[in-house]
DNA sequence: GACTTTGGTGTCGTTCGGCTACTAATTCGC
DNA sequence: GCGAATTAGTAGCCGAACGACACCAAAGTC
């Protein structure tokens, strides 16, 4: 027989403290950068994700917006959900439940707000952070990587005209790996995602690059065939 | 000049209701189904998703495997967040609040627990549902579309032994177009996946099929090339 | 003007993916 | 019994895609 046990008489809500802690990503000296702040006297860690929680009528992405344009200054130019976590009692404001969001900023933004302290440190050298924060900064990574492929990540971080060369510099930081120029170009002059200017930026030594913008072509959806990518890490 | 704010004076955490909506998939009648439960008496809507607050110290994937048990009988073989709404107040429950969970159950398992009323609806073919728990089946579909590479999500959705045509339907199912049985074969053999056991099934008419089971092997992730598919939809 | 540096393209061999066609093993109809 | 039908599984061709390399182009440096 199987174990079969009776549905709950009635399903209720539970009340929570919710936060929304907010990883903020950047190209930042050829490495990829998460804005932290320092953290309120007395805890722990010095740094910590900056956070809140979502005010009255306020979707989650949109306190997380808000949450990473205090400190950046500019919006950010994407902002996706990565997770909700609810791990006991780990959080910097003691919330029951933290929803993750990866905020994106191009790399022709200025420094973080002077005043507020908040400051960049690269993926691969974080400060201790509680926990919790450690977990969401790793699924923000492993999220933004994952979408690289059907969200427009790469073009979120870098201004609205770019060249091609700084182009795969982002997908080569973003996949830890180095690309073959003419295999890149190749691929994306397919995909008809972006579109050359008639501006040219010459920079220092070497060969001027001609400027391109993010321009996406509608087209029909590539019927790829099936990968088994699991890997099993 | 920037438009640049000073940082929130102090964050806050907000208290909020919250509660789990959880999209259960299995295969049916050849269509990936969705578990529905009937409204409780006076809701707009005759079905609703399961759906339950977490319990004191239970992880959200926790909750949603809980309530998924409840209905199914038997625990879920997989259970994915699908990310967090809060749209207004459009929740069965009046929830702040949800956390979307997709829970997989395979092909092999009873039908739901008699008594709840819970019944299997094609994805395709859903009866009205709240806005939000609409939204969530949708984010579902689609997370458990995306994820498929890297996730053992077909493999979920079968029982321990299948056949390689079995896993074939499935993927069909999922990637909703028909696919070449020699290229798939192809594909999964250079995976290592999968291995075969010594059974073999036969089914009515035709040669039977040998009994494969899920092992994957590890293996060095393949650097495969830059993908673009954006498609902008 | 030769050399360096960076941008951009052509080509070639190999692999990959889609397809047709085939063999294999069973049930069904007669 | 025996061929038709049905499902499982494989071989191999062919065009497209991918990676490596070489090469050309346009700027600065000396």
């Amino acid at each position: 027989m199987r174990d079969r046990p009776s549905p709950p008489a009635r399903p209720a809500t539970r009340r929570v403290a919710l936060a929304v802690d907010v990883v903020t990503l950047s190209p930042r000296d050829d490495a990829l950068a998460v804005l932290l702040v320092p953290s309120v006297a007395g805890a722990r860690e010095r740094w910590a994700l900056p956070w809140d929680g979502p005010r009255d009528g306020e979707r989650l992405e949109e306190a997380g917006a808000r949450v990473a344009r205090a400190f950046l200054g500019t919006a950010p130019t994407l902002v996706e959900q990565v997770g909700a976590a609810s791990d006991g009692r780990r959080h910097p404001g003691g919330a029951d439940v933290s929803i993750g969001v990866v905020a994106l900023s191009p790399l022709d933004d200025d420094a973080p707000a002077s005043g507020s302290g908040a400051a960049w440190f690269p993926l691969d050298a974080l400060p201790p952070l509680a926990p919790r924060h450690r977990d969401i900064v790793e699924r923000a990574a492993v999220a933004v990587r994952q979408r690289l492929d059907h969200s427009p990540i790469a073009f979120r971080l870098l201004p609205a005209t770019f060249t091609l060369s700084d182009l795969q510099r982002i997908y080569e930081l973003l996949l830890g790996r180095r690309l073959h120029k003419a295999s890149f170009r190749r691929a994306l002059q397919g995909s008809f995602l972006v579109e050359p200017t008639d501006a040219w930026r010459s920079e220092g030594r070497g060969r001027p690059a001609q400027l391109f913008r993010f321009a996406p072509k509608k087209r029909r959806h590539a019927s790829r065939s099936v990968r088994f990518d699991l890997s099993s890490e």
